[in-house]
DNA sequence: TCGCAATTTTGACACTGTCAAGATGTGTTG
DNA sequence: CAACACATCTTGACAGTGTCAAAATTGCGA
């Protein structure tokens, strides 16, 4: 008898039950539709089928759920980093073509989460909550502990695990965001460029 | 009696001359202080000592702002590379030197206006003027064409300029924007990741 | 059963972009 | 010089936004 309506969702208690996960399902259903920037609380809440301050009784604001939908994000990108780093079938050298491409297809198939993790909107105002903080250091720890990996098999030059991470996450970051944010414009050339990359960093 | 007023500027005749560049210079001093997200038109109009809806004669909205902003910053740009590319005095690997760490520099000094040139504000939405299209384009092209020339020289690898410019080019927005948009902290480290990208990429 | 705390709602405020209509200058033509 | 056309600027208005304060509703433990 619950949740048969459409555009809001009919309520069946006065309490939600869950409405924090609620929101932010609907949330990342709105911000995949028409992007951060056309998020607003007032429309989620409605699609939630509740009214314009129920979210701030799960959310301080309106960027405290942005990074819990970052957050969501970490996790999941380093779960499957992770998994693949310990993928025992593959190569030195397939791990990390796996891992520019895992990372390029995961920007491309989750945009708008993606400029929420890695984009200006929640870090360069400093707006990073704590539990943000703790879910992406180790992301990006993890980042360097692979490369230093692949520098001692020689599979990447130099003897700076962290310069050198810093130079491959700014490609595949910067390869990435060129694509999603519409400056390259044609989407089918992602894999070459990355393809392509592999070739640039890989010594020979 | 007319517009004697402090923080906007004094205004001696009812039309103002030169509103249009008065604008343009506002909101680049606005967009630096407060970065573009807290640029309100309304704000811009009081600094410039005008009413709310007077922009609105000079640029069609605010899009149409932004966009000039960002084509002004191409022209910059696009007049220090090729001065440079064209100087004599320096050397192959100077030349490719001074791009990746000009590049970065341009963008450090110049965040908010990076942003408008290169980040999603503009170019995700599709909202890009056509103004700004024909004078990114020539700056997109130049990349590429000194790219090709680095690779005819022997100092960068493969026979693909487009492919090669993609990746270089990926490398530089990448670090420049994690610097920029917060994600690296330590903003004193720009330098040294630049100087191991140009050791990376070039050929030894 | 009562009361308290968690949850949700209604009302309000300041702020935003932008449209329509009117006011005010400036330059041009008779 | 007068009158008109036009560019420019202003005032008024509207819908939409994030968020606070105060009231209402509900569920749970004593």
């Amino acid at each position: 008898m619950s949740h048969i309506n459409i555009t809001p969702v009919a309520r069946p208690t006065y309490h939600h039950g869950d409405l924090r996960e609620a929101l932010l399902q609907a949330a990342k259903a709105l911000i995949g539709e028409a992007g951060i920037e056309n998020l607003s609380l007032r429309k989620l809440a409605e699609r939630a089928g509740v009214s314009r301050t129920a979210p701030y009784h799960h959310f301080s604001d309106k960027n405290d759920l942005l990074c819990a939908i970052a957050a969501q994000g970490f996790r999941r990108r380093h779960a499957e980093t992770v998994a693949m780093f310990e993928d025992k079938t593959l190569t030195v050298r397939q791990k990390f073509e796996q891992y520019i491409f895992g990372y390029v297809r995961f920007a491309a198939n989750n945009p708008e989460q993606y400029e929420l993790m890695f984009g200006r909107s929640i870090w360069k105002q400093k707006n990073s909550t704590q539990e943000l903080r703790e879910v992406a250091y180790p992301c990006f720890q993890h980042q360097v502990e692979m490369v230093s990996s692949w520098q001692k098999s020689g599979l990447l030059s130099g003897d700076s695990p962290l310069r050198t991470s810093q130079v491959i996450w700014g490609a595949v970051h910067g390869i990435t965001k060129l694509f999603i944010d519409g400056i390259y414009t044609d989407a089918a050339q992602i894999e070459e460029v990355s393809q392509r990359a592999v070739e640039m960093f890989v010594e020979k």
